[in-house]
Parts: C-alpha cells; structure tokens; sequence
DNA sequence: ACGATCAGCGCAATACCGTTGACAACAGCA
DNA sequence: TGCTGTTGTCAACGGTATTGCGCTGATCGT
C-alpha cells in the first residue's frame, strides 16, 4: 500500500498520462474562455481526452481541483510583481496583479473569495502583505489587523468583479445599460440624488473604482501608522 | 381537490395559495436556517407545502426569486436605519445592518453580492449612499465615484462574510483552526513575518476587520473631500 | 343559472451536475 | 511468472433547475 509515503522516487515510470499539473493546466484553459465554457468535470475530462472521472484518481473532488488551480493562479499573481517597490508599490501590484488574473479566469476568481487555500502561495501572499504593514509602521495586533483588512477586502472586490465578469456578456449589457436607463427614468422627489447625478453614475469606469478601493486602504495604513508614531512627538 | 384548506378568505381573484409574498417569505425561513438547510427548489416546495415546481407561476425562474428575496431583506437594512444621523451614522448603519442581515441570510447574501437587483429598494440605498457622499462635501463625478466605492466594496465585503458564513460548523472550525496551528508551523525563515505574527494574527476578531475597513471607507471620502475644499486655504 | 375560459397547480420527464463503485489494463516487484 | 497496486473507463446514482402536459376549480360572460 504505498498509499502516500514521501519517497516515491518519482523518477521512475510516472506510468499515467495524466498528472495533477495537466489537468490544472487544462482546467485554465476552460477557466480562461470564461463564460462562454462551463467549468465542469465533464468538460475538463474532454479538455483532456480523457474520461471526464479520471480526475478523481488525481484530486479528491472538484473543490481540491480548484484549490490547487487557485493556488497555481496566485503563483501567477506574485510572480508578475517586481522587486525593489516600497509598501505602497507592492500593494498595489498585488491588488492590480490579483484582479489582472482574476479576471483572466473567471470562475476561479469567483469559486476561491471567500475560501482560504493553505496552500504555499497563499503563504507568500500573506508574508508579502504583512511585510508591506510593517514597513508602513505598524506592528504587533495592529499589523494584523491591517493585514486582513487589506487581504479581505481585496479578496472580496476581486471576487465579486470576477463573479461580475461571468454573467455572459449579453446579460451584461442588458444589465449595464438598464443602470443608465433606469436611473433617469427615476421618480425625481423621492430620489433626487440619484436624478441629478444619473449623467455621472453612468461614467464612472471600473479602474477608477479599484484605484479608489485600493487607495483608501493604503491611506488607511498610512493615516494609523502616523497616528501610532506620532503621540509624543505631535505635528 | 383544493390543496389545503387554509385560505378561503382571500375575497375574489385570488385563487391561488402561493402568492410571491408568500414563496419569499417561505425562502426567508429556509434562508435563516443557513447552511443546515439547502435553499433548493424542491426544499421551499416542501416549505410550502406545495409542489415545487409551483413556483414557477409565479417568478420566472430561481434568479428572479433571489433577486425579490433580496430586495425584501435590502428592505429590512433601510428600515432599520434611524433619522438623524449624519453621513458617516448613515454609513455605519447600512454597513452594520447589511452584515447583519448577510449573515441572517447567508445564502440570500452570497448569491446577490455580485448582483444588482435594479429593483425599489435597490434604489433607496443608492439614494442613501449618494446623500451621504454629497453630505460629506463631494459633488458630481466625484460623488458618483466615492458611492460606487462604497457601494460595490461594501457589497463584496459582505457577501464574502456570508459565504464563507455558509460553509458548515465543521468545516469552518477545520479552517480555522488550522489557520492558527499553521501558522505556527511555518518556515520561519522563508515567512519571517508570518512567524512572528502568528499569535496576533489568530486574534483579530471579524467585527475589528469589519471596522477598519468601513473606517478606511469613511476617511477616503472625508479626505478627498478635504482636499478639494482646501485649494484655495491651504491649512 | 349555466357553460366556457383560464390561471394555478401537480406530475412526469429532461438535461445537467458531481461523485462513486466495479472492472480492465498495465507497470513494478518478488 | 505471478502478485499487487495504480490509473483509466464505464455505468450508474442522487442531486440540481426547469419545462410540457393535463387536471381542476374558480371566475366571467351570457
């Protein structure tokens, strides 16, 4: 029964066709056709060329699968950040890198906001953000709790943008265009805010709203770190 | 055979036993049981004590049941938010309130964060958001700007906490648990930060992160508005 | 008052989905 | 050579949302 012994010496006859990293790599291939294929084990099975329940001699179920994709992806997401920013610069590579790739494909985005991986590159995720905090100037309980603040928060807009993003781009521009419509066509007395302002609600763009998201929490570091250093010496 | 013989009273032109308000209020209770009840079809026809598929008179799909169901619960947010506070009160009500909520209905929750439901009370919330923004001294682009941050951040925020709210005790707990023993285990060479941290980052409750991050929200709108009153005094 | 209409409901069936158990082929080892 | 365990295939199960058909009983027109 050499179930799960550590040795295994993998170099000899790795007798299968199928391996774990194939059939990531398959599964963001469908990933990344986004809506317009559903992410579904039978899929993955003829991405494969293989029966679909094959995948089972490989991971325990879909959820693992996904895991282990999600992880692949946040490799991704660290890797496409540069050395030598400061804190400021590395949260906003993470955050513009994450939703990058978030949207690259989509389900995974979506299936893993609000799941925790334990896996290693979630690990370096979690170095990475805490790293930034305390060359912020935060430490202790503080930096935590920053850190999950930004971990969170990140995760759940990119998720959710993702989760946007899946919705078939029909239903979208349906979705998009009654925003427009629909705010003008609003009872002016009851809603007056909406009614005068329905010309710039219909502007604003994505990318100002990450910017805007990220920028707030970055201020919000910054402003506590201040606060901390600052009571003796008072500006 | 008429099914059960409760109703009768309902005067002319209401044949029916199930109404919409009925089969909402019907997915409301399952919804509150979480995750120990499976908000499915068949289950909110037994709910109902009719045949699931009855409900398909009246919504025209489980989308569109959801999206009613939300905007009922969206109701009871606004409702529970007093008069006269000011904009920052209002803001921390609706976000206490939608957390609240989420997590009364975590299924509801869940499924609508990525959602707009373009209905009624959809709106009103709209209107709260922009009268705080305008309140707090931002106007025009930059008022549809700073409530699409709030709004869609907000959003994410708590339809993440509902998820992850829905998976069972058990899981959770594994999760969490695991969260502080491995932590611990790490490579403290590799994860320096994480190492030393491990003890503060097992403590940090939900409700500081939830606060850190609508506080983040908060000053963003303060600031920016600060710096477009400032220009022409600087302080 | 009576018959026609028709909305609301139950039932059976469809098309998916993830997952499992039994079986066959085949590699490595004794 | 035969044993054993891994890996892929196949068929099947129980779950999901949804649809088409037929019945029934209340409503309405006459």
């Amino acid at each position: 029964m050499p179930k799960s012994p550590a040795n295994t010496a993998r170099s000899k006859r790795a007798g299968s066709q199928l391996t774990p990293d194939a059939i990531i790599d398959a599964s963001l291939r469908i990933a990344a056709r986004g809506s317009e294929d559903a992410f579904t084990v039978r899929r993955l099975g003829e991405e494969l060329g293989a029966d679909p329940t094959a995948i089972y001699r490989h991971f325990r179920d879909k959820d693992e699968l996904l895991l282990s994709v999600a992880d692949r992806t946040l490799g991704e997401v660290l890797d496409s950040i540069p050395e030598g920013l400061d804190w400021k610069g590395r949260i906003r590579a993470l955050a513009d890198g994450s939703l990058a790739v978030a949207l690259k494909y989509p389900v995974v985005g979506s299936a893993m906001a609000s799941r925790t991986t334990r896996r290693p590159n979630e690990f370096r995720v979690v170095e990475l953000i805490l790293g930034a905090v305390m060359e912020a100037g935060l430490e202790g309980a503080e930096a935590a709790l920053h850190y999950r603040m930004v971990a969170d928060s990140l995760l759940a807009y990119v998720g959710q943008q993702a989760a946007y993003f899946l919705f078939d781009a029909e239903a979208r521009a349906a979705d998009e265009s009654a925003w427009t419509r629909e705010y003008r066509l609003v009872d002016p007395r009851a809603l007056p805010n909406i009614t005068r302002l329905s010309a710039e609600l219909a502007e604003v763009t994505d990318e100002q709203i990450f910017e805007a998201t990220v920028g707030a929490l970055i201020s919000a570091i910054e402003k506590r770190a201040e606060t901390l250093r600052g009571p003796k010496r008072p500006r």
